[in-house]
DNA sequence: CGGTGTATATTTACAGCGTAAGGCTATACT
DNA sequence: AGTATAGCCTTACGCTGTAAATATACACCG
């Protein structure tokens, strides 16, 4: 084996000759685990069968490692939890504070909403979780910062900034927990509309009739994903609302 | 290992120990469980030690009976969850339907608010069900009912309801898994401090100071529960732009 | 080369979880 | 009186997170 010379002294990790990001390996030899390894397969099993299938062992065999293994790497689950809810929001890319405030809280809400249909897990952890996620806290640095370059006061960036993340993780809170899978809207409708006796619920009645019209109907409704559509009537509706308080208040 | 062969023994009866005495008519027997009464306990549990530790074994405890005592009047836990959750639910008036429609869609959301405030545990769970939950149905039916008597259209009916509750969960979710529990503000807000430098967060450390003075010296802030000035400048904020999306479409 | 130290992986174990299966008892009805 | 039933309890199984002790493998020293 070439194993390299006295220079690596420090090198906690085995010496499979991993120099810098090669992995390849050779024989039997697996590749040693590292936190890294156990986000990745985590968030893959999230992904995968769900969170409530990520347990430790389930993890540890996604990895080919007894579940104890695990704990060299994460002091325990909560750590792992805190990992994958800090990828996900690390998935959302930070606008550039240009001028064009509008555009990029706009950007950003909806790179959002497509990260949280990504991983349907997340919206419900990254909420449920106490301790500050790094990567949030840059993205609210971030939207105060652009808020007020574009002359919003404290105030109302403040608000402004409670107001969309609240819109935007309540929405996407509440699509992914909806029985429909985008396909399969049709079928899921008549199955709820057996739930939903019409002449009780008239109004709902009408209301699934126009969302199974209007996405039989509408191109757009086709194509996106998701809601996004609908995602979007409230998002602009926010963003109309806060234009105006921009406008006002100067 | 205990012995205890068959003499049918120790019998917890007598008011069951377990706090409110109840009235008993016979000596010492204790009133029957029923699927009230487990709903019940299980509520009170759930807001005193949280929802995490709402298992059959501890609600069982409570009601001073074994944990499987419990599968004769519910069918499983699942049912459990959908049962407390129908009864926060429950517990928001339906507004009357009449022509103040903003009033009307307003009220509900407060109320909304405070019961989600109330059961802190209650926001995820609800959004998390996947059953479809009774009274929220009936909530649905109310609101998509005054809205249409109101002058909009189903379309704009179906996304005025959607952007509000995405926006009502949004928020409370947000707020009941912020670290701070009204009182201890000011002391969370050093906590924060102490985690996110100024230096590196500069918007962020504006932004806790806005919040501390605000909070400091208005009225308004002292005496309302929770985040209730916060809460309402979205919804403002919304309920302006439904308006002005109703005087358009006529 | 052998010895030692350290980092990683495994084994074992425990308390807690939801709940299936079956046993017990006190009442209700024939 | 005899039987059926409804409500509660005991036991048990497979799952969970993880503490503790053990085993293995490699780096470095002499």
């Amino acid at each position: 084996m070439a194993v390299n010379p006295s220079s690596g002294r420090k090198r906690p990790l085995s010496a499979t000759g991993s120099g810098s990001g090669s992995p390849s390996d050779r024989q039997g030899k697996r590749e040693p685990l590292t936190r890294d390894r156990v986000l990745d397969a985590a968030v893959t099993l999230a992904d995968e069968a769900g969170v409530q299938a990520l347990s430790m062992r389930k993890l540890g065999q996604a990895l080919g490692v007894e579940a104890m293994s695990l704990y060299n790497h994460v002091p325990n689950k909560e750590a792992i939890l805190d990992g994958i809810v800090e990828r996900v929001v690390s998935e959302i890319d930070l606008p550039e504070s240009g001028d064009d405030w509008r555009g990029a809280m706009r950007e950003r809400a909806i790179q959002t909403y497509r990260a949280l249909l990504r991983h349907p897990w997340a919206a419900s952890l990254i909420e449920s979780r106490t301790n500050p996620i790094p990567a949030r806290t840059r993205s609210c640095e971030n939207v105060i910062g652009v808020l007020r370059g574009a002359g919003f006061s404290i105030r109302h960036a403040y608000h402004a900034f409670l107001t969309l993340d609240s819109y935007i993780y309540g929405f996407a809170l509440q699509e992914v927990s909806w029985p429909t899978d985008k396909a399969e809207l049709p079928e899921a409708i008549v199955t709820y509309q057996k739930l939903i006796p019409a002449d009780r619920f008239p109004n709902i009645a009408a209301m699934m009739s126009f969302i199974a019209d209007d996405r039989a109907h509408s191109p757009l409704a086709q194509t996106e994903d998701g809601y996004a559509p609908e995602f979007e009537f409230g998002l602009d509706l926010i963003l109309d609302g806060l234009e105006r308080l921009r406008d006002e208040q100067d």
